[in-house]
RNA sequence: GGCCCGUUGGUCAAGAGGCUAAGACACCGCCCUUUCACGGCGGUAACAUGGGUUCGAUUCCCGUACGGGUCACCA
């Protein structure tokens, strides 16, 4: 039999060949060292934590070494196909600020190595495919979808009832479907004839109990097994499978470095055999472990469905976009903390990022550590990102702190301005989400009486306190001069008013200055803990302090009487 | 089940033949402090396991256990 006459019985049409098609896309010309990377996502769910992990590493390496960083869309599955999946694919990106050099975009493409997105190649697959064919590297197979899905079923079966892999069936599986390699040419005219539909699969030389040595760049060097499977190539919708996209896209279009998930490790003798009948040079490959999430006792792979697993719940919550890299970044190379301590307020983008510094084993997501990297990275923003990127957010998930915020926004800003900026700044939130409660009582829509006083103290006394403080009120006298106004009160009213000689002696005093300062903290702001008072009444205002202050005088004298009564 | 990968404190991890086995988060204690948030100091806590190789193994080799991945006309 010819396979020259199968691939032209198979393609008529096609007339370019592997050369034709190696010369629309010229090789790159790019400086000494330029590592050309790519992100290769499918549009077949939300965008997902971990995508961020190969995102980030792909647009260091590639833009660390003046090389180029393309996004290219892997939708060769139409059946999975989500709607609106790209979309988020790309909006989500963009707010995580990974931007692309080339590649496909919102509204088109952008670069001379297109199309990006694979359901619009498959002609070029297609070259190659007929190529293979004619070299007696690959063979149309007949064998109908429905006919292999009964075969696949009794394996499934299998899967599911305690796993039962028996080496036999596998091998006579394996050998069905390599019967279509004996294919005949009359056999082809008669199932083209009949209208039939094919599949290519390649035709594997390899032998399993042979072992081919490859080098992962993360992982060193490995040994796998030979390939003998005769997986499929193209569908018989005309599109590739991954494998056969991976090797054709990734070789025309310059791909230096292959970063994918450790779930591809399995198939790599698959794609050394490709890129060997190709005859393309063989890009350098990391394959990166999986993130984990604690399931019961053990660990599980972070999957899509997982809860906290899609990136627009971060979002939702308000981590900024900033944290959630900062704290990927601390996973991926494991000296980036010591360099942001060396390094607070650098851009991530001048960390050195490096692939020997990047852990093999798949590590567990941290909400802790996630929490805290995010206080740091918040602690450090401006009092003006701070506003905007809040009110961003809030715009879109807490509208009713989103007109607290924009009808009075330097208001706001004074809010958001306490103990930012100095040498140790508060880090009150980890998220977005946490600055409502944090500020809601310097709004007096909000403001309500979450804590009582104390009931060890005498209302008398705390009525007292709080009215000589009404009394004597003044702004803008400075921190320490009011304080020692609430020193003074502490005196008068029996009070010690030096934390150490009460610390000493407790029994001797109803109570502190620390106590008092609490009486007019909890009238102010409704709760025992607050930033800074003097700050606090500063913001509010003198009148609005006041008012607040006497309508706990007012309340105290109603709890008083109904106790009497 | 076959094949592949992995295993240092609760978590992330440094260490690559000889170290009292770093550091960060979390937790606990103390200090600072009018509360909170910071900050400072300190503490609890780890080389999965058996056998080699070696004068010496967390580190190298083999086995075992455990965990993960994979075995599609999905990626």
């Amino acid at each position: 039999m010819s396979f020259e006459t199968i691939a032209e019985l198979l393609y008529p049409d096609i007339t370019e060949t592997p050369a034709d098609i190696e010369a629309k896309f010229p090789r790159r010309v790019l400086p000494e060292g330029a590592k050309v990377t790519r992100l290769a996502p499918s549009p077949t769910g939300f965008m997902h934590f971990g995508t961020l992990f190969p995102a980030l590493i792909d647009e260091r390496l590639a833009h660390q070494s003046g090389g180029v960083f393309y996004l290219r869309i892997e939708d060769t599955d139409a059946k999975r196909e989500v709607k609106g999946a790209e979309q988020d694919l790309i909006d989500t990106l963009a707010y995580y600020h990974i931007f692309f050099d080339e590649g496909a975009t919102a509204d088109g493409e952008i670069g001379i190595y297109g199309p990006y997105r694979q359901s619009k190649r498959a002609h070029i697959y297609q070259v190659f495919a007929k190529d293979l064919i004619r070299r007696g590297l690959a063979y149309p197979c007949f064998t109908s979808e429905s006919e292999y899905e009964q075969l696949k079923e009794s394996d499934k079966k299998a899967e599911l009832m305690n796993k039962v892999w028996d080496p036999e069936e596998l091998a006579k599986e394996k050998e069905q479907l390599r019967a279509g390699r004996n294919i005949t040419e009359e056999e082809v005219r008669a199932h083209l004839a009949a209208g039939d539909r094919f599949i290519i699969r390649i035709l594997a030389d390899g032998d399993p109990n042979k072992k081919i040595p490859f080098t992962d760049l993360v992982r060193g060097k490995l040994e796998i097994p030979e390939n003998d499977e005769d997986f499929v190539l193209l569908k018989s919708d005309g599109i590739p499978t991954y494998h056969f996209a991976h090797a054709i896209d990734d070789h025309l279009m310059g791909t230096t470095h292959v970063v994918r998930a450790e779930e591809w490790l399995p198939s790599i003798a698959k794609h050394l055999m490709l890129f060997r009948y190709l005859g393309f040079p063989l890009p350098k490959y990391l394959h990166l472990s999986q993130l984990m999430k604690m399931d019961g006792n053990s660990k599980k792979k972070l999957s899509k469905r997982d809860k906290g697993a899609a990136l627009s719940d971060y979002k939702a919550e308000g981590y900024p976009a900033e944290s959630v890299i900062e704290y990927v970044m601390t996973l991926l190379n494991s000296n980036f903390e010591d360099w942001r301590r060396a390094n607070p307020e650098a851009d991530y983008t001048k960390f050195p990022f490096s692939i020997k510094k990047m852990s093999v084993s798949g590590c567990l997501f941290d909400y802790d550590k996630l929490n805290d990297v995010s206080k740091n990275t918040i602690s450090l923003m401006s009092t003006e990102k701070v506003y905007s990127d809040l009110s961003t957010w809030a715009k879109t998930y807490d509208t009713e702190l989103y007109e607290l915020l924009t009808e009075n926004p330097d208001y706001a800003k004074k809010i958001l301005a306490i103990g930012r900026g100095g040498k140790k700044p508060r880090k009150d939130f980890a998220v977005w989400r946490d600055v409502k409660p944090y500020l809601s009582f310097f709004y007096d829509t909000l403001f309500k009486m979450e804590d009582d006083f104390p009931a060890q103290f005498s209302s008398h006394d705390i009525k007292q306190a709080l009215t000589l403080f009404a009394k004597r009120y003044q702004p803008d006298t400075g921190n320490s001069v009011w304080f020692d106004g609430i020193k003074a009160i502490a005196d008068e009213i029996g009070f010690a008013s030096d934390m150490k000689e009460y610390k000493q002696n407790p029994e001797a005093y109803p109570g502190s200055v620390a106590d008092v300062s609490m009486f007019i903290r909890l009238a102010v702001t409704g709760r025992m803990n607050s930033p800074d008072l003097y700050e606090v009444m500063q913001i509010l205002g003198k009148e609005r302090t006041l008012h607040r202050i006497n309508a706990a005088i007012e309340r105290l004298e109603h709890v008083q009487e109904t106790k009497e009564a």
